[in-house]
Parts: structure tokens; C-alpha cells; sequence
DNA sequence: AATACTCCCAACCGCCAGAGA
DNA sequence: ATCTCTGGCGGTTGGGAGTAT
């Protein structure tokens, strides 16, 4: 079929926005929406592609948007998300309240991947050097399979959980359209009009397009997906509970900034940072979570055996770990590690 | 001061999936 | 069933800013 591309139109500018494009964009959205990006920019008055545009506004211009530096526990929870998930930014970014997924990926490639390669560990998969070298051991074998089957039942619950956010905001647009036509939300990936922002001053600021659902309720979503599986309830309450009753380790200032050098010192038990913890402990609470049944019905599920079910029972510092750096709030960068 | 080099990030590109005709 | 349109995603890049020589 062939598709021919967006911004194939003679005339069509490129590159850097202009201020004068940008407050085209802005006035145009506030007062109408987006509506069809494609037909967006003959009706604001823009020489640009409608991809062009959609892409300034939800990376950019978006009034709910958290610009500049990361936080520590922001780029902890980048890269533990990134351990778990790989490349999938928009999945990691709906974690992150605020930050879009171009702005996540773009501050890993230029500084969480540098950082870790300098530390020996591999970005891509998250190991030690010298656990590489551990990888034809067995157990070590058994241990990247059942990762690899958490990685993907963890994306599916990830998937289900975006729509669940993305259905819950439509909803609750369509529910204050009438009465408060300035508190309505956009989402990245909503096929929603966005309204008229308040430019995210005071109270009532925008909620972040990505995640309106905060880790605590991602938990209980993730673990308790769908209601169908309540045999398993009460034992996944308590292991909610506990998850996220759990403390945190040691505080870390923000001052410290290079968090990494911690998981460096031994002496501190850090060393059992996510990347270990995922390489050695990656047997997580999840395990108690997940019944068989559930296996079965994540999409592309990988096989999971009896022996695979043993990792599952042993370790809960891998929820915690996430628990600990997600569900905090940004405001609080203490509780790491 | 001039030049070279590196870093960073906004923006582009190409592909894909879903919806609708 | 097939095709087209649209929006979303992840990978990549161009060029400005900052730093080193």
C-alpha cells in the first residue's frame, strides 16, 4: 500500500519553532482543541505538518509539562522502569509524572546509559560485567529466563494499566466537560480534545497527561488486574500491604547527587542495587501475585515452569526496591537507597 | 580570540497498529 | 478482505551551547 508521508507537501516548514508558531499553536489549541492534527495546521494559520505540530505540542508546549533537571529518584525510577521494560519510553513515562517520553529517552541516551556503562554495567540488559560472565551458570540462565517472563508480564500489566489511566481521564473529561471546561485533561495519547489549560498555576494545575494513577494505586492495579482472579486476594493484600508499608533503607540528600557511587559501596549493603536485585533477586513479590491462571492470560507469556515459581517466593526486596523509589513523591528524594 | 571538540535536546523520520471506509 | 488515514512510538540526527585547547 504504501503511505506517503505526513509532511510530503511543498512549503511545509521544518525545524525549530519560532515563538510566533508556538503562541499559533497555543491560541489555536486553547480555544479549540487539537482535533485532527492533520487538519490542524491550515486552521491555525501554521506553514507545518500536522505531525510536526502534535509532536510541539505534547513535548513541548503542553502547559503540564515538568521541565529541567531530574530528580535522583526520577532517574532511579527511569532506570530500574528501563530494567524491566527496555526502550518502551512511553510505557516508563507513565511513571513519571510530567515528563514526556522524549524527554525520558533523550536523558537516557545522554546521561543514565553513560553512567552506567562507566560503572561496568550494560545498559541494554542491566548486568554487572561480572555477572555476564556468571550468565552460562545454570541458575543464572533460570534467573534471565524468569526476568525475561517478568519483563513481559510486567509489560503487559503496563499496557493494561495506561489504557485503564487513559479511560479513567476520559471519563472524567467527559464528566467536567460541562461543568468546569477549564480542568479538563489532555493525554499523550488520547484521542481527546485537549481544552483550555489554566497554564497549571496554584491547585488547580493540570495533572500530568502520562499518569494520574500514582504507583501505590499502580501496584494494586498490576497485582489485582481485573478482579477475576479474587481466590488469590487476600494473600495479594497482604503482600500490597506489606510492599508498601515497607521502609526505606537509608537517606540519601540531594546533594548527593551521584547516587550511582552508593551502590559502589558495599559497606552500605547498596550493592544490591535494582541491577542486582534483578539479576540475583528477581524473583519478587510479583510471584505471589501471579497464579498460574494469570500466566496464562498475559498475552505472549512466556513458559513458565515449577522451578520458575521458587524465584517467584524467595525475594521481596525487588518490589520493594520499586516501591520504594516510585512511590514516593518527587518533593521527597530521601528515601532512596 | 579562534578553533576544535563534546554534549545535549528538540525535532525529524520511518514504521506500526487501530479504526473506519 | 483490503486499503487508507491517523496517531503513537522508538531511533536517530542536526545544530546550538558549552568547554577545552
Amino acid at each position: 500500500m504504501g503511505r506517503s508521508p505526513c509532511c510530503d507537501k511543498a512549503g511545509l516548514k521544518k525545524g525549530p519553532w519560532t515563538p510566533e508558531e508556538d503562541q499559533k499553536l497555543l491560541a489555536y489549541i486553547e480555544e479549540h482543541g487539537h482535533g485532527s492534527w492533520r487538519s490542524l495546521p491550515e486552521k491555525a494559520g501554521l506553514q507545518r505538518c500536522g505531525k510536526s505540530c502534535r509532536l510541539r505540542w505534547t513535548n513541548y508546549l503542553r502547559p503540564d509539562i515538568k521541565r529541567g533537571k531530574f530528580t535522583v529518584q526520577e532517574e532511579q525510577t527511569i532506570i530500574q522502569l528501563h530494567a524491566l521494560l527496555g526502550n518502551r519510553w512511553s510505557a516508563i513515562a507513565t511513571h513519571l509524572a510530567k515528563r514526556t517520553d522524549n524527554e525520558i529517552k533523550n536523558y537516557w541516551n545522554t546521561h543514565l546509559k553513560k553512567r552506567l556503562v562507566k560503572m561496568g554495567i550494560d545498559p541494554v540488559t542491566h548486568k554487572h560485567k561480572n555477572e555476564t560472565l556468571m550468565s552460562s551458570t545454570g541458575q543464572s540462565k533460570s534467573a534471565a529466563a524468569t526476568l525475561s517472563h517478568m519483563a513481559q508480564w510486567e509489560s503487559a500489566r503496563l499496557e493494561a494499566e495506561a489504557r485503564l489511566a487513559r479511560e479513567s481521564k476520559l471519563l472524567h473529561y467527559q464528566n467536567n466537560k460541562a461543568a468546569a471546561p477549564n480542568n479538563c485533561l489532555s493525554h499523550k495519547a488520547s484521542s481527546t480534545n485537549w481544552t483550555k489549560p489554566n497554564q497549571g498555576k496554584g491547585d488547580q494545575q493540570l495533572e500530568s497527561p502520562t499518569s494520574t494513577v500514582t504507583f501505590s494505586e499502580n501496584l494494586h492495579l498490576m497485582i489485582m488486574p481485573s478482579g477475576e482472579n479474587n481466590n488469590e486476594s487476600s494473600e495479594i493484600q497482604n503482600m500490597t500491604e506489606f510492599a508498601l508499608s515497607s521502609s526505606t533503607s537509608s537517606d540519601v540528600k540531594d546533594s548527593d547527587h551521584d547516587w550511582m557511587r552508593q551502590i559502589n559501596c558495599p559497606a552500605e549493603g547498596i550493592e544490591e542495587g535494582f541491577t542486582s536485585l534483578l539479576l540475583l533477586g528477581d524473583s519478587g513479590d510479583r510471584s505471589l501475585s501471579i497464579g498460574k491462571k494469570d500466566e496464562e492470560t498475559v498475552a505472549g507469556a512466556v513458559e513458565v515452569n515449577e522451578s520458575d515459581y521458587s524465584y517467584y517466593e524467595d525475594n521481596k526486596n525487588y518490589w520493594n526496591s520499586i516501591l520504594n523509589l516510585v512511590d514516593s513523591t518527587p518533593s521527597d528524594s530521601s528515601t532512596m537507597f
